[in-house]
DNA sequence: GTTAATTATGGTAGAATTTACTATAAACAG
DNA sequence: CTGTTTATAGTAAATTCTACCATAATTAAC
């Protein structure tokens, strides 16, 4: 195998970066995911993951924010690494009857706080916010890479604080729960269990304030104290 | 920032495979890391994790595969991707004061048996297992990509059965044991307390066959029962 | 104003699980 | 036969989880 006459040539690469960015809309009971619709072949009129190619002396993670910046005035949020996809042909630009350049995609996921996340406008026709549970078919191999980060976020949110990176500053526990119920469905929890147990962990500040309007007893608003949370940090927490 | 004069052209890069590969040496009370000795400069002399870059029309798995098979006479394994490091300057054969080639790094996690994974007598010299406990320097930035294999590993033993990807066809609740303590460190659990939850989990079967040979009461021998751990996938299992 | 509806919050009894042990079993060494 | 070693089974107390219910504080309806 390893003596055969196969090319041993080095393949060269361009990179390319494609965001699964996901937003939650309390309000509106929505998980949304942004995409976008290519204006080019291959795949032209489809929707697909917004992407770039990295350019010279630019970092991946610094190409993934450009990324957002074009799209989105975004302010907070969560963004890390989701997985690297790079065998050959999965992009119809790479001609299969030569070696040419391969296209390799690094995967980030993000999360964004919906409030804060407009879209811009110049780009309005193209880019739009797509509920999970009714997606178009995506371009390329993007199906698959937004269920890997469909899986992140599940398993981010049962083990990592990142709700708190896109809930409002000061919030309440039913928005909280409200959250967690849009991603993990109806009956993920039961609400009154949900509270005592995160009270009692310690980490969420009560701030004295309370919600002025609407329906029923006033609720208190709840701020997210990360140096209360600093010994959860590493340990396998499950908030559900 | 968007219109100013930056350059905007592509970088174009080499894309390269590393692995973190680790081996549990159980009677030896062991967690092994594969490292290679550089024989080239940049890092002659030292250690590095064993990679290579990906050659024309060869995936990164099957890159990291490869590496493996070079290395080491391998049977049972597994394999998966970890993360991916791509800034710029990351490798000191890029050139600084021009936009070369640049070089990426996919790195792969990898826990083999030990038994079954006898180092290639060829590379003797320049390969091998290395106590996690009493490492010496690595090359490039490859502790980083080291540390994080080792969180992969401790947490995929949380949560995947991947143990028994590496232990013995059959085995007794003492290997499965001390393979936790090794990892995890001395006060990880009580070992009694272990047995109980493990076999009322189900997926341990029990062969009727017992230890022949030792001191003490002959333990009995289990197998993992892929089929029965089947209801536990993707939930959230903790064994420590 | 009084009453009903609505939402938030606090609490509790019983079930289930975890934890820290103790007791017994089955081998071997002398 | 006795003591040592390792494996295994079991158990009581503490803790946590679960499925609820009761009460509080507000708005809406009349």
């Amino acid at each position: 195998m390893k003596n055969s006459s196969e090319p041993k040539k080095l393949a060269d690469f361009k990179v390319g970066v494609d965001n699964v960015i996901f937003s939650l809309d309390i309000r509106q009971n929505r998980l949304l995911v942004l995409l976008i619709k290519r204006i080019e072949k291959p795949f032209e009129n489809h929707w697909s993951l917004p992407g770039t190619l990295v350019r010279e002396g630019e970092s991946l993670e610094a190409s993934a924010e450009r990324i957002l910046a074009e799209k989105i005035l975004v302010n907070n949020l969560y963004l890390e690494q989701l997985y690297t996809f790079g065998g050959p042909h999965r992009d119809p630009r790479e001609d299969p009857t030569s070696y040419g350049d391969r296209y390799l995609s690094v995967s980030y996921f993000a999360l964004v706080r919906f409030e804060d996340s407009g879209l811009i406008i110049r780009d309005l026709n193209q880019t739009a916010w797509h509920d999970l549970q009714n997606l178009p078919a995506l371009a390329f191999d993007h199906q698959e890479i937004l269920n890997y980060g469909y899986r992140r976020l599940r398993n981010k949110l049962e083990y990592s604080p990142i709700a708190f990176d896109v809930l409002p500053e000061v919030f309440t526990l039913a928005d909280l729960f409200q959250l967690y119920t849009i991603v993990f469905g109806e009956n993920f929890s039961d609400y009154s269990n949900f509270r005592s147990r995160l009270l009692k962990l310690g980490f969420l500040k009560d701030t004295g304030l309370k919600i002025t309007k609407g329906a029923g007893r006033p609720a208190s608003l709840y701020q997210f104290d990360a140096e209360a949370f600093a010994p959860f940090k590493d340990k396998p927490l499950v908030f559900i």
